[in-house]
DNA sequence: TGAGTAAAAGTACGTTTGTATTATTTTTTA
DNA sequence: TAAAAAATAATACAAACGTACTTTTACTCA
């Protein structure tokens, strides 16, 4: 056990569980019920609860009690906690990891963003966000061409895309924006093609504005953000929501870049042999080229 | 939409995030809540839920009725729902991410993928790393003027941490190689100077002889790479060493973004308020200059 | 058999909930 | 600048909620 106050799901389950035996047959009833249910038990309410195990509403009282607490809010709320927290793999590593930080200043500001890096990659690897990359991918194989925007703080990762992109899927390429050349840029946007645009907070004005005229001129787009509030989102086709947050001064790109490279790795499996063939020679001729290191 | 009686929480937040530049004001707030804070809306009751943004509680009965619900409950079951799935399919599988693999062949790409990524930056946050990265910050804070080159496949991470950190430490640049400048840029390189320098396997030809020619110009070496015996190591300060393996065609840069934002936090955790007063001009001057965006 | 005693169900009540309605403020339009 | 419209806040109320309390049931033991 850890804290009295406020014991843990699982902590209360096992407690249960050894109780269970003892109790009456209609807290029997109850006790199965939660120990097999719990979501359904955090989200409703005592009666429906009662109901579902056909059992009156005071036995669930009188089980709330039985566990030592004074309410039976107070029980249900246990569940609802765990609910929010999610249980996640990474998440409760992250956690330990920050109780860890504590003791010296540099490494509680770097566990810290260990804890932000690993539910952001978490939160990249639930199904929802699989489906999408699949989506994003079909869009890339299909599109003519796959233009590639991202400015500022967000420049490492298009340049990051499309460098590695264009290796594998020659008709990807980077928006660039020296020297105010960007809407120059724009008109190699032709309709069907493919915008794939970043941005984070602050919005870099350029960007979103890039992207309307981008839309307008029939393209579709792509938008990794941070937020589904995001001005890249309105009219987009895909959106890929990246968690940004870190307690640095700057949003974190590592979840986009680890997006980033989920996509090419589903566009190179579904690409099938064309594309490792060009891999294969863009590599040949780096090393003809001489553009490879080799010791001595 | 693939159901019009009850949508899922995802496809809900793609229409709610299409609507969301036309809503009101506060119509606004509530959505940005619901967006940002799913599971707590779930929960709670909408009282407490409208408490929390500040908002009269018609707010959110009128935010379902503009996303077609006849009934605020109606919206928030179908978060309720979506905790009750989330939480089956993933959490009580509990153990690793990997397991989730096998289902589809393109799950199973992504689902290695995280568990590279989630390895290489596990190594990242040990104790010896830490302690480097500390080292890594001091050099830089203590040299004159820090230049930071990264090539190809490695220009992301170089670009990401010379512009992040040129917004708090005006010292430090990046070393540009368009049009066959970079020797010419090397020359920029003072005796006392340091060098960050990024190379991964196949490393570019150009990267390493333009560190061993800042060496012998007498600067200092700080080097980003993927095996201590990259030809960037002999004669480096120190050596971040990151894990860069994946199942893709291309090494991974994850951890190296990973590693460059904790080697500025720990940067700026060390300037002081000297820093925080630059990274806020910086912010007030690109506000000024209408850099970001605003809504309307 | 019938008092005694847990356990369970039922009842009743003050709160809190969602929601329709009305009032107020803000914004738009003429 | 005044009127009209829209957006927001406040109010009111019935339904549903948790919970204390009472009644009924089932069982034990003189």
């Amino acid at each position: 056990m850890s804290s009295a106050d406020q014991p843990s799901a699982e902590e209360l389950l096992e407690h249960l569980s050894q109780l269970y035996p003892d109790l009456s047959p209609q807290l029997k009833k109850a006790a199965a019920y939660l120990m097999e249910n719990r979501v359904e038990f955090a989200l409703q309410p005592i009666r429906k609860t009662a109901d579902a195990v056909d059992v009156a509403p005071s036995t669930f009282m009188r089980l709330a009690k039985t566990l030592g607490f004074d309410r039976y809010d107070s029980l249900r709320q246990v569940f609802q906690r765990s609910l929010q927290e999610g249980q996640g793999n990474f998440s409760s590593r992250a956690d330990s990891l920050i109780e860890l930080g504590g003791r010296c200043e540099q490494q509680g500001v770097v566990a810290e963003m260990a804890g932000c890096t690993y539910r952001g990659i978490e939160e990249l690897f639930g199904e929802e966000m699989v489906s999408r990359i699949k989506q994003a991918a079909e869009l890339i194989l299909a599109s003519p061409q796959v233009h590639v925007l991202g400015l500022r703080d967000s420049y490492s990762c298009a340049y990051h895309l499309a460098y590695v992109g264009s290796v594998a899927m020659s008709h990807i390429r980077l928006v660039r924006a020296q020297e105010g050349s960007l809407f120059t840029e724009l008109a190699r946007i032709d309709k069907g093609d493919l915008l794939i645009a970043f941005a984070f907070h602050p919005y870099t004005r350029e960007t979103i504005e890039a992207s309307r005229i981008a839309i307008e001129q029939g393209a579709q787009l792509i938008c990794i953000t941070d937020s589904l509030r995001s001005p890249l989102v309105p009219g987009a086709k895909v959106v890929l929501e990246v968690q940004t947050e870190t307690p640095n001064f700057f949003p974190s790109i590592v979840t986009s870049i680890t997006l980033i490279e989920a996509l090419l790795a589903v566009c190179v499996a579904r690409g099938g042999k064309k594309m490792l063939t060009k891999i294969r020679r863009f590599d040949q001729q780096m090393e003809d080229l001489g553009g490879y290191y080799t010791e001595e």
